[in-house]
DNA sequence: CTGAAAGCGCTTACAG
DNA sequence: CTGAAAGCGCTTACAG
């Protein structure tokens, strides 16, 4: 266990400065803070209380909280199994909120008895979890992947089966396929974009840009969705909605609209949890397995922390798979759908799976 | 602040022993170690890392760990406002698998730093939660109330709202009325029983025990719920179910079955979010602001770190509401709507309320 | 089971 | 801006 006074020893300082360094003193040059705290980072220093070492691993918002999101609920849900199994503690940070002026992330952690961090990221966020890592922070990101090889993270990769779903609509007929992307941008919804293109470019289907929206991860994206493209003139047939709660939200305005789903409008949702059980018809969707993907963040800070040095940056790809369900048909033969107020029948497609 | 050495002086013991005792070293008396944690907790004794105090606050499990429900993510919301304001941390623990064995849970949170803790209870945790506030260990309970005057809790009355909601099925003619309580059962789905119970009387209508069902609060209780109801010779024409992702199966169930939302079944569920609205029909619901109780149940917490001794118990109870939307009808004149896939009408009810 | 003493880990006036 | 020194807060052999 590495103390103030053998960091102090390392970097050729007094104790007294590795102390205020850790405790966000200004009173200390740059280019000493620098050293000290790169050096304790190194060593993976963390607080004491008395000659009992801090036991704090952070789930940390590097942007705008998103708590309530199923896929933030289930990423706790799989770093708290190992965090406990390990004798260590959860603690939940706001990067923006808790950090002091002039204060390094490191600071912010380590005043904090924090040994690792759990990063929660988004594209106006690359950043923050680039300079995190370059400090030398024990960290991981999860909801985006980096170029950058200083940075550890876990990813679901959704490109092959976006693309997959793309086709499934082609092969169900579909040529005016739309897609729909998170308003904030980031990489996974870039990916799902990309497997989308991939399909169409494959298929030889020319994308028509119109067809290409933006939405809120709310379920108001997918209402304000379903009414723009309730007002085209040639809407499309299908829409491939790469989140949970904006897909639920199509659904509902959907049905407001008198927008039939499958007959007038194929749905294609992603899903992290069980979202697509409980709309009805069940949604055909791209999914992943968020649990599992907090579990695998665990395990990657855990690899972090064990080794003394910064080798090798571990990272963790998991995959994501397509469901067919009942949101998907071949294409209706109703050509406009504008305020149409149609009755709603009871003649869903089959699900292919339950459960 | 107060320090290992003043509690010595005030127990009549050695700084050592208590240092014993909160690090639950077995070696020391039981009444040695009872006064030491009471004269503790009566002098909010916190841990520092040389010193400064150290600032967790815990959201504590205390039985099975729910951490994917609307419910507990709202409540995580609802208290991390006022942490960061205060610039305390959120800590999450498991009472039953953090705590070693022979330790007190007051010596549990010690050990860790914790300041207070807020309780997630059911009524299988109830003795768990009188035990910590018997300790004298700053907590507030949340999802219980108490008789016990010890014990601080936040809660939501929803017994009245519950009464309002049932008056609604009568008012609409429904004579035979389901209600369907959670399997796991605790004080706040008692209260939602009572308070069906007392329209139910109040109206002089004979309730059938039939009519009485338990769930578990996962989207499979509501299908076995429908199954139930659509299994019965004389099936009841409404059901008030009190929990939000039963309702939800539910209404997927209904479906499966052909069971018409509402025209065949009503269906008054309950939401502590926005689960009414993601499915169709939107549900009638008995409402709560889980947000508010985190939110109450910080400031709670905070009165009880603030005062140096206990005097009274604070607690807080906030409202429920009944909204209606469109999943309850008069009754309809279908007789038997076992196995019966008719078409499902766009005759919704139209809702009186939305956002 | 307990205390006196040693001492670790960290912080903080104080001095420069 | 930094260190030497004082000292707080806590823990832990050691002795009984």
């Amino acid at each position: 266990m590495s103390s103030v006074r053998e960091i102090a020893r390392v970097v050729g300082v007094s104790p007294a400065t590795v102390s205020r360094v850790i405790n966000s003193d200004p009173r200390v040059a740059e280019t000493v803070r620098r050293r000290v705290l790169e050096a304790a980072n190194k060593a993976r220093y963390v607080a004491s209380v008395g000659r009992r070492p801090t036991t704090n691993i952070a789930f940390v918002y590097t942007s705008q909280p998103s708590l309530g999101s199923t896929y933030d609920t289930a990423i706790l849900q799989g770093l708290s199994d190992g965090i406990e199994l390990m004798g260590l503690d959860l603690v939940i940070l706001n990067a923006g909120r808790n950090r002091l002026d002039h204060e390094t992330y490191t600071q912010m952690f380590m005043r904090r008895g924090v040994r690792g961090a759990v990063l929660r990221a988004t594209a106006d966020s690359h950043l923050i979890c680039e300079q995190i890592a370059s400090e030398g922070f024990p960290s991981v990101v999860v909801g985006e992947r980096f170029a950058n090889p200083r940075v550890s993270f876990v990813h679901a990769e959704s490109r092959p089966a976006s693309r997959t779903a793309a086709e499934h609509l082609i092969d169900l007929g579909h040529r005016r396929i739309a897609i729909c992307v998170n308003g904030i941008p980031d990489s996974d919804h870039a990916d799902r974009l990309a497997g989308f293109r991939d399909a169409m470019k494959a298929r030889d289907i020319e994308f028509d840009d119109r067809y290409a929206f933006q939405a809120w991860a709310r379920r108001d994206g997918g209402t304000q969705l379903i009414r723009q493209i309730a007002a085209m003139s040639r809407p499309p047939t299908a829409v491939f909605i790469t989140d949970p709660i904006t897909a639920v939200g199509a659904f509902n305005e959907a049905r407001e609209l008198g927008v039939r789903v499958p007959e007038d409008l194929s749905i294609i949702g992603f899903d992290d949890g069980e979202m697509r059980y409980i709309v009805h018809p069940a949604m055909t969707a791209v999914c992943q397995d968020a649990v599992a993907i907090g579990r695998a963040a665990f395990e990657v800070l855990h690899e972090l922390l064990d080794r003394k040095s910064a080798t090798a940056v571990p990272r963790k790809v998991l995959r994501t798979w397509f469901e067919v369900h009942g949101s998907t048909a071949p294409p209706g033969q109703s050509a406009t759908i504008k305020g149409s107020r149609q009755t709603t029948g009871q003649s869903r497609r089959k699900s292919t799976q339950k459960e």
